[in-house]
DNA sequence: ATGAGTTTAGACTCCGAGTACAGATCTGTC
DNA sequence: GACAGATCTGTACTCGGAGTCTAAACTCAT
C-alpha cells in the first residue's frame, strides 16, 4: 500500500459503512469506488486489492484503540482503576468509528489471519489487559486468575461484542451509557 | 436446502475445517467437494450454494448449543447456578465442534446478516442469558444490572471469544480447564 | 519544456460460482 | 423382470467481478 495523499484517507474510510453492511466479498470494487468517489484504477494504484483496503481500515481503528488504551494505561490509580479507564477508552473508539468497528467484528476472521492486524489486536487489546490483570494482583486491586491470557481474551470479547452490538449497531447507545454495565461486569461480575 | 440423506451430514461437516481455516470466500466449491468427497454437482443438488452450506454448518452447531443450553437451564438451583451451567454447556459445544466454532467466529458477519441464523444466536445464547439475569434478581443470586440485554451480549462475547480462542484455537485447552476462569469472571469479576 | 510521479478511463484476462443437462444409478411397484 | 420416478454425478457452459495493463491526461518541480 502506497502512502495516501491528502484527503484520500477520509474518502476511503467511507468504505467502512459499505463493508460493514454487506461484508467484504459482497462488496464490489466498483461499489467502493462509487461510494468513496475514488476511481477503481486509483484504488488499485494505492492498494493491493480489496483485502488491503480492509486492512487499512482495521489498522486505522486499531491505531486509535492503541493510542486510547495507552493513555488510559498511563493514568495513575490502582490497576483496577486503569482497567476501568481502558474499557471506557475502548468503548469510546467504537463510538467514534462505528462503521469500521462493525466491519472489524464482521470480518474478524480475515483480520486474525493477517499477521500485522493480529499483532495490532494483540498489542492494542490483549496485552494491556493481561498486564493490568497481573499488576492488579501486585497492588491488591484485582484478584489472581488461573490463566491471565484467557481472561484477557474474555474481557476483550465482552467489551468488543457488547460495545459493537449496543453502540455501533442495535440500540445505538452512547459509550458512557454502556460503560457502567460493562465495567461492573468485568470488575464485579453479575453475582449478588 | 433439500433434506440430506444418511451420511451426507457428517461428510459436509468436514467442510467446517476448510472454511474455518480460509474463510468462506477463499474456499472454492471444488475444494469443498474434494475434502468432503461429495461431488460439486451433488453439493448443488442439495444446497443452494456456498452460503447455504455455511448456514447448514452454523445451524448444526447452534442447534447443539440450543439443546445444551436448554438442558442447563432446566437444572435446579439458583439462577447463578444455572448461569454457571449454561456457560459450561456453551464451552463444551465449542470443544465438541471446534472447526465449526471457528468458522462461526470467522464468518460472524455473514451469520449476523442471515435472519435465520441471527435468530438462532438470539435464542440459543442471548435470550437464555438475559432470562437468567432477570431470574437471578428475583431469587437474589444475581445483582440487578441497568441493561440486561447489553450484559447478556457482553457475557456471550466473553464466553464465545475466550472459548473459541482458547479451546478451538490457540492453546487448545479443554472446556473444563477454561470454565473455571470464565465462570469466575462472569459471576465475580476480576476485582479483588 | 522536460521529465518524474500521479491519476484515470477503458479494455482485457482469468478464475470461480452457479446453471444446464444428459446419462447413470438406485428405489420401489406391479 | 420391467418400468417410473427420484437421486446422483460428470461435463460443458455462462456470467460476473477481481485484478492487470496501457496509454493518455494532468501536476509540479527544476
Amino acid at each position: 500500500m502506497r502512502t495516501l495523499p491528502e484527503g484520500m484517507r477520509e474518502k476511503v474510510l467511507a468504505a467502512a459503512e459499505l463493508i460493514a453492511d454487506h461484508g467484504l466479498d459482497a462488496t464490489k470494487m466498483e461499489d467502493i469506488a462509487a461510494t468513496t468517489g475514488v476511481p477503481k484504477a486509483t484504488l488499485y494504484y494505492y492498494f493491493e486489492g480489496k483485502e488491503d483496503i480492509l486492512a487499512f481500515l482495521f489498522t486505522e481503528i486499531l491505531d486509535e484503540v492503541g493510542r486510547a488504551v495507552d493513555n488510559a494505561m498511563r493514568t495513575n490509580g490502582t490497576a483496577a482503576d486503569r482497567l476501568r479507564a481502558v474499557v471506557v477508552a475502548q468503548l469510546r473508539v467504537v463510538e467514534a468509528y462505528p462503521a469500521a468497528s462493525r466491519a472489524l467484528q464482521f470480518d474478524l476472521g480475515r483480520a486474525a489471519r493477517t499477521p500485522l492486524i493480529d499483532e495490532q489486536v494483540e498489542s492494542a487489546y490483549r496485552r494491556p489487559l493481561r498486564r493490568l490483570l497481573e499488576e492488579g494482583v501486585d497492588d491488591g486491586s484485582l484478584r489472581p486468575v488461573e490463566h491471565p491470557g484467557l481472561v484477557a481474551t474474555a474481557v476483550l470479547g465482552a467489551v468488543a461484542t457488547a460495545g459493537i452490538n449496543a453502540i455501533a449497531a442495535g440500540p445505538r447507545r452512547s459509550a458512557d451509557e454502556v460503560a457502567g454495565d460493562i465495567v461492573a461486569l468485568v470488575i464485579d461480575g453479575v453475582g449478588a
